[in-house]
DNA sequence: TCATAACCTGAAGATTCATTCAGATTATAT
DNA sequence: ATATAATCTGAATGAATCTTCAGGTTATGA
């Protein structure tokens, strides 16, 4: 067997969640490779047979979880960014969104980051799909005349950089302003829209 | 004893030296956490006690390497840049060598972002200084009147994070253009000059 | 040349960890 | 109520890996 086992009772499915939580937890504190099965029974407080009911092994359990934390955050973007109007509103709703999200749930952030050491391939088909969502929007920006006629792939990946950077600075407390979200998102946008040389 | 001891002899300072290649290698194949002592020094030919002659452990060693890489590409950009004038086009330079340093030699730029997993200080220490050294040139454009009066340290990270994640489609081969570095960073050069928005 | 320090070896012990499994408990549907 | 499936346990096995060390080789400087 090479795939996640559901529970179908109650109890099943507390323990099930339960192993989920405390990986979260620990992969988030130690780190994927350093975090062993026994670490995660002992901490969930359940015995070490138990794990292997429902997971084959560490890796199944890993993505398994980072499916979650992906449908999970792109919801979030997605839900956000409907609410505004205009390519410029969308696209900063679109970053501050994914930077708050970096600063409430840093376990998310850190777990998708830690695929490229676990499963390149993971991470690929990530971003990956990451950046095609995000041409379909800018392409649409460009059809309606609000942004220049730029090359969309590229500019994908600019902004996930940016957002990405701007999220670890955040989380990683490097630097000195981190305090105003708001404040930082705003900048960032005038930057992206403007440029930064005379 | 938990630093590493520096051979003497030419023979030791070959045996050095190949542990470094060797592990350089296998670092960037199969990663730190899944590259064992025995792996590195059977690749490398020698006895597995020759490596505890000059390293602790594993980690000791990473250290060692990621500080040679980070001299080494901070160096490389360093004179590259200094050989043209004008603020934006020592940020084109800039922005140029790293890329093409992250095509020539995808193993430094693999075991750099590595240290996010392996230690977070390093990772912290590694960024937040390229950052501060990028703001002392910043600062300097703004005096300048090169550039608008920007958040510099901002700036930093935006830079920092369109650099690696072009860095990062160009090496995992994400999406389509990658032929043509130079092509690449004059797209990207003129979007971070007169941003994206109309 | 030869004393000495540096260098090198790989088998062996120690440790850590993943995984299994026989046996026990619990929940649920009929 | 009870048969059945689901759930749970944790000691035991075995594989992978780190690290040491006693003994051997090589290079170097006096």
């Amino acid at each position: 067997m090479d795939a996640v086992k559901i529970p179908t009772t109650r109890n099943g499915k507390a323990t099930f969640q339960l192993i989920i939580d405390t990986t979260l937890d620990l992969f988030y504190k130690q780190g994927y490779h350093n975090t062993t099965i026994a670490n995660i029974t002992e901490t969930a407080g359940i015995g070490a047979g138990t794990f292997y009911l429902y997971f084959p092994n560490k890796l199944m359990l890993y993505k398994h979880i980072l499916k979650l934390l992906q449908h999970d955050i792109r919801r979030t973007i997605a839900a956000k960014v409907s609410t505004v109007e205009g390519r410029y509103n969308k696209e900063k709703e679109g970053i501050k969104t994914f930077i708050e999200y970096a600063i409430k749930y840093p376990h998310s952030y850190n777990i998708i980051w830690e695929s490229l050491y676990i499963d390149k391939n993971l991470f690929i088909e990530y971003y990956d799909g990451f950046a095609k969502r995000y041409e379909i929007g800018l392409k649409q920006s460009i059809l309606d005349g609000e942004m220049h006629d730029v090359d969309t792939e590229l500019v994908s990946y600019i902004l996930m950089g940016v957002s990405n950077f701007i999220g670890l600075k955040v989380l990683l407390n490097l630097g000195t302003n981190n305090n105003d979200v708001e404040k930082i998102v705003d900048q960032v946008m005038s930057i992206i829209k403007t440029g930064i040389f005379k």
